[in-house]
RNA sequence: UGAGAUAUGGUGUAAUGGUAGCACUACAGAUUUUGGUUCUGUCUGUCCAGGUUCGAAUCCUGGUAUCUCAACCA
């Protein structure tokens, strides 16, 4: 029953002001500032703007909040747009703070006109001092009442490219002691004689967020802006200059961004990690990026899946990463084609009663939930590989994998007997000689159960491909215990990807679906060699919880 | 000794004066041709102290804790 879902805050405050006829239709923003990639704190918010639009039956745009062009790139711009799409939202009009550069001047020279605006001549420095502490007022800058012919003609001077970087500012002249930081008269324009990626060389000031972002939302007639907790403190401003202004009405709500047990979500330690090479690039699969967990094989239904389990709340919210792990498995688990690879140094398996040269084809579901569903036709013959993993020589009761004179189910094909190890010079296991019981084959007669069932591929059908084993998702050991004085870096998980060999089916090395693949292992990720075509491997087992050991 | 926000099991989220529920996790069991899936069960919670009320997670008063804000970032 969708009717019993219970509505979050933001959509009780929708249904009211539709009702109320506050407003007639909604109209939300997405507002990336395109300096990195999205990650999956985006993608809360994606699902936060772009759902509720779809909800209620309203539209949703795409604005860029491109006021700062040092930070800014359009590969992120292109990147963004992907990820988005990805997802599976499409927004109505694709914006940029940008387009609006000439009005929010306007409304800036409007300010100093009406005397609530003035440009400051003071350094960096001394304006930080002057705006006093959290619990002591600023003082007034010197040159806070200067006329406004003064402050007009700097500040015409200032557009028109006189003055170097940070030599001048434009503030708004509001309250030095209010005891809200935001309006110890913030900074509106500041000088940056820097290239923008859509305007070019046109502007050498630009606006700062607080100036730009309620008159953007206000010129499109967002009537729900949401954002995250932390711009809280900022909508008694958004509001102050849409006031001022006399602009369209729009309102800020805020939601607790998403934080993830084990993964960092900052873009400017993302940026670092990219930067400095400790991952291959925004789209490692280790990072928690929208292209990165889309490599790993998570799945955009995933994702929203998740988004909507966490919920929409004003409380701090670190969620525990094994709700989105157990999203992803359960997307996973009914559309995810199944294949056998044997990795980590294989072992060879000869069946001493098999017929020589007798090569069996077997048809295998590529999803046992669907038994009647597509499949795949898998080689047996004598001489197989099997995973080092699966057999063990001395193997504690528990063990339900191969072993000394023990039976062991070859998935899909045939119960074999270990009879006999083979060891090379230096006492490793290479080799081991089973028989197999001609009597399992299955759909031959009576069914028998044995306690294991393992993979394996057949040595001369099988194809050698390369394994990348994860271990958590990302690359950190938890980050809530990183102390705030020590280098995340330090953090970072060292056994979170491991490169090895493995072997794989034939079918596998040509699914070319481009979901992931499952295999009994978690996280493994396989790359094939000849086809450099890339399978994103997922599955759960108790190889995670063993193989995970956060750093101390 | 500023302003604002938030407090419900380990985690997240419901209950809007009337039996504290759901999900993930953990643990136990059943099923299983993936140690997967599925199914069943168990453990654990209303920040504290008063007050109002037949009855309080919810309303009132006073505390406490956590988060955000002192970037020419967004």
């Amino acid at each position: 029953m969708e009717e019993t879902k219970k509505l979050n805050f933001l959509e009780e405050i929708i249904e009211d002001d539709l009702k109320s006829g506050k407003v007639d239709s909604i109209l939300t923003r997405f507002p990336p500032e395109p300096n990195g990639y999205l990650h999956l704190g985006h993608a809360k918010s994606l699902c936060i703007n772009f759902g509720l639009a779809q909800k209620y039956g309203g539209k949703t745009n795409l604005r860029y909040d491109d006021t700062n062009p040092t930070k800014e790139d359009t590969e992120y711009v292109d990147a963004i747009k992907e990820d988005i799409q990805w997802l599976g939202f499409q927004w109505d009009k694709e914006l940029y703070a940008s387009d609006y550069f000439d009005q929010l001047y306007a409304w800036a020279e409007e300010l100093i006109q009406r005397g609530l605006a003035y440009v400051d001549d003071q350094t960096q420095e001394e304006i930080s001092a002057g705006r006093g502490t959290v619990d002591k007022p600023g003082k007034e800058s010197p040159y806070r009442n200067r006329s406004v012919e003064e402050n007009l003609r700097l500040f015409r001077e200032m557009r028109d490219g006189k003055y170097a970087d940070g030599e001048k500012v434009l503030r708004a002249k509001i309250d030095m002691a209010h005891p809200n930081m935001m309006f110890r008269d913030p900074l509106l324009y500041r000088i940056k004689h820097a290239h923008h990626h859509r305007t070019g060389d046109k502007w050498c000031i630009y606006p700062m967020y607080d100036f730009t972002h309620g008159q953007c939302d206000s010129i499109e007639h967002i009537t729900h802006s949401i954002c995250t907790l932390e711009f809280d403190v900022h909508r008694p401003l958004y509001d102050w200059f849409i006031q001022t202004l006399g602009i369209y009405p729009s309102h800020q709500y805020e939601f607790a961004r998403l934080n993830l047990t084990y993964t960092l979500m900052s873009k400017r330690k993302l940026l670092e990690l990219v930067q400095k090479g400790f991952v291959s690039g925004w789209d490692d699969p280790r990072m928690p990026t929208l292209c990165g967990v889309r490599r790993r094989g998570y799945t955009a239904d995933a994702l929203k899946t998740f988004c909507d389990k966490i919920g929409v709340t004003k409380r701090d919210q670190l969620m525990d990463i094994q709700l989105l792990e157990w999203c992803v498995r359960q997307d996973l688990n009914a559309r995810a084609n199944r294949y056998m690879v044997v990795g980590n140094d294989p072992i060879r398996i000869t069946l001493k009663n098999w017929p020589e040269g007798l090569v069996e084809w077997y048809d295998c579901p590529l999803n046992p939930a669907e038994p009647e569903g597509a499949s795949r036709k898998v080689p047996f013959t004598g001489k197989l590989l099997i995973d080092r993993a699966d057999f063990m020589e001395d193997a504690p009761n528990k063990f339900f994998r191969l072993k000394p004179q023990g039976e062991v189910r070859l998935k899909y094909t045939y119960i074999i007997k270990c009879e006999e190890i083979v060891k090379d010079s230096e006492g490793k296991v290479v080799e081991l000689i089973c028989s197999y019981d001609p009597s399992t084959k299955p759909g031959a007669g009576e069914w028998r159960s044995v306690k294991g069932t393992i993979h394996w591929v057949a040595q001369e059908y099988c194809k050698e491909l390369e394994l990348r084993q994860y271990d958590r998702l990302f690359t950190l050991a938890d980050m809530s215990q990183v102390p705030e004085d020590k280098d995340y870096k330090d953090f970072l998980n060292p056994e979170s990807l491991v490169i090895e060999k493995g072997y794989a089916e034939p079918a596998l090395l040509e699914d070319k679906s481009g979901i992931a693949v499952q295999f009994e292992r978690v996280g493994y990720y396989i790359k094939d060699r000849d086809s450099s075509s890339e399978h994103p491997v997922f599955n759960k087992t108790a190889a995670l919880k063993d193989s995970y050991k956060p750093q101390q």
